[in-house]
DNA sequence: TTGACTATTGCAACTTAATTGCAATAAAGG
DNA sequence: CCTTTATTGCAATTAAGTTGCAATAGTCAA
């Protein structure tokens, strides 16, 4: 499963996020092909390109799903450091931030691994 | 607004947070108490003892809403350290962990909350 | 204790994100 | 060019969460 043929709509997709170097909400690239196509395709390259590497997903913290280019290496280092996701209340960018969070020793309980949410302001909206 | 009358399903409500001292998750809460009130009753009786600072809720790495006991000040204290959120993958309990978690300085970045999540064994079933 | 005010509830209908089945279409390799 | 089968579009479905409104029930003051 999940071998990829690059087709227009993959081409598409990746390409949006060679654009943005950003975390998009499934949604937002639904809408954004609205007419490009199927929001059902949507789902399904993204689920694809999970997969086989080329993307990671998170949920964020209002519940909706978001993908953001890089894969196996950033779930590897998932375990002691991870890096969090942030989103900007002001612009709404989301974006993987590239630094790892220590995760404290729990007595008794094992990691397995770790999801960072952080909502802020970015380097553009700081002011 | 988010005034809490001690009605009956309150009442319930609170003793299933004394019982359990866990995270739970809406949906659980709603299944659990089908037969005594209504899925709109449940989630508005959540959101009022959120409100009201009796219980915290947040969002799981599935997009599932959950609630635990503990309110303002495990909000207050979220800027720099904020307590993690940790599901057990073998028995499903969600609880709340006593450690803090300490987020790096990103230069440029303001951020004002985080949330962390944690999925691997709890102290039950880690053999 | 009673009455009145209004917070709270139940019900039904609705919204929105995400999933599924299936027939039609189009990459990829020989 | 042909065949194989991954991929797509469409329509219908699931599931979490929300909303409006009339009926019900806490709470407080008298």
């Amino acid at each position: 499963m999940s071998i990829i043929r690059k087709t227009k709509t993959v081409k598409l997709v990746l390409q949006e996020f060679d654009k943005i170097n950003k975390a998009i909400s499934v949604i937002d690239l639904v809408e954004k092909f609205s007419k490009k196509m199927d929001k059902t395709t949507v789902y399904r390259i993204l689920d694809r390109l999970e997969d086989s590497g080329e993307l990671h997903s998170f949920v964020d913290q209002e519940g909706l799903k978001r993908y953001a280019r890089g894969g196996v290496n950033s779930k590897i280092d998932n375990v002691l450091k991870s890096h969090p996701h942030f989103l900007c209340e002001d612009c709404g960018a989301s974006l993987c931030l590239p630094v790892s969070i220590q995760i404290p020793e729990i007595p008794n309980y094992s990691i397995k691994s770790a999801e960072h949410f952080l909502v802020g302001r970015c380097e553009n909206c700081i002011s």
